[in-house]
DNA sequence: GCACAATTCAATCGTCTGTTTGTAACTTTC
DNA sequence: GAAAGTTACAAACAGACGATTGAATTGTGC
């Protein structure tokens, strides 16, 4: 609400707040000629963990639900250290986001952009493009780190801050750059605002494969497993593709 | 913006912190043969109030993105109303999601349980019992509040907190327990693995269909209509039967 | 070894948090 | 109109919050 207002305090003369201004970003040191530093390996352990505990306890309570004392408990350094590397919190927030959703995003465009080159028939070019996208979320959020990094996903894309939802939309503008006209190209004759909206739910199942495992789990009673990620991905695409074309009635075998 | 505030007068000394207790739940009064009290209008109005606000500042910035004195600022009442009426900020969130979880969840399984009589085909119980959930879903959340509500259920959904992802998860369970047995009826013949994964995605599309509509507007570049809540029942029933029933092949007219 | 930059630290700032208190005001019953 | 029950209010509580400060510490280049 109300902004801070600065402490007065008596000047010392020595350095004051200037070698400060400098270090508001640490890794660009463009000072003229003076004595510049490698960054440090234990000055990136520190980095590196407190973005590990925040990305971990963000995904828990939202950006709101989380102090930065608690951040800084975890990780075993000051208070002070988050605003010295990262600036303050909500910056702290966006980088925890940045670095799981950047790679994530190069990858995915980097697959869609290997199918534009495809001269197969459009069946083919719609199964690729869609394994294509389906893929690089399903790779990233696997493994040790995939369910926090599926759920920070999640939380980036249903945080209420307007800063925070444009970064993450910004994201998906580069994937959607190169899907878009992909699916529009594997789906010849039909009116675009069907593919829209069939697209729109392709999508949403993806975010939600990668969100939600246990669910399917609890509610098909342990009939589905979501460890089987080769299970998974091939139902999805079924699933996705069978909607993406339409159907022209039950066939007759299952 | 506030209501009404009191002059102050001199401090009798008479009723203590007892009549208290029993104001912890002010609905039910239990006292012996003492004099109750019909809920007032005003009083009607202040629960009201203190819900409507919180809901829309809940939707907007999650439960611990919101304080209790900005809640009762908006609402013009008392800081000390809430726990009066509620009894503490959890309460008040769990109140504020189950006023619009009760009737939806009830809504839907009315119309899910008139599908268990139909006799007519395999083919016809699906299309029906889809319409019946969808239905539901969209029936909520169009109108004024809708985009409220909509987005109320994917905070509930989505809240860390356990208590709150319980309650949340109750709702469905009622709701589950009355579509899984329909929609097994509906696929005869389908292995139950192949069923869930399918239902998975389905009822994944269905709530981002609920929260996500401005989504559709801007990736279609306007060529989808999220208000033609019409249009839009009937492309995700399209979309969702094709996906479960699968398809024999791309059909020959779109 | 000296100067200086980069990093860490304890301490503290002013503000906001959820909750509780005691009392005033209202409503109903008798 | 008195008594009792119910609701509303201002004020205050202790603690947690994000941010900042100036100094101490560490590492590097000369």
């Amino acid at each position: 609400m109300v902004l801070q207002k600065k402490a007065v305090a008596a000047g010392r003369v020595k350095r004051s707040a200037d070698s400060r201004r400098a270090a508001e970003r640490p890794v660009a040191r463009k000072r003229r000629a003076a004595k510049p530093r490698k960054p440090d390996a234990r000055t990136e352990l520190t980095r590196a963990s407190i973005l590990d505990v925040a990305e971990r306890l963000f995904v828990g309570a939202g950006f709101h639900g989380v102090s930065l004392r608690q951040i800084n408990a975890e990780a075993g350094v000051n208070v002070a250290a988050i605003n010295y590397h990262f600036g303050n919190k909500r910056k702290l927030f966006e980088a925890v986001i940045a670095r799981r959703l950047d790679p994530i995003a190069r990858d995915c465009t980097e697959r869609l952009k290997a199918c534009h080159s495809l001269t197969s028939g459009a069946d083919d070019l719609l199964e690729r493009t869609l394994r294509a996208f389906v893929g690089a979320f399903i790779n990233a959020t696997v493994g040790t780190d995939g369910q926090v990094i599926a759920e920070l996903i999640s939380r980036a894309t249903t945080e209420s801050d307007p800063v925070i939802a444009k970064l993450a939309n910004h994201h998906f503008d580069i994937i959607w750059e190169q899907l878009d006209p992909l699916i529009m190209k594997s789906l010849p004759g039909y009116p675009p605002a069907k593919i829209y909206w069939r697209l729109f739910h392709v999508v949403g199942g993806v975010m939600r494969l990668c969100v939600r495992p246990q669910w399917i789990q609890y509610r098909s009673h342990g009939a589905c497993d979501p460890q089987n990620v080769e299970q998974a991905v091939e139902e999805f695409l079924e699933f996705a593709k069978a909607g993406l074309i339409g159907h022209a009635g039950r066939p007759a075998n299952i």
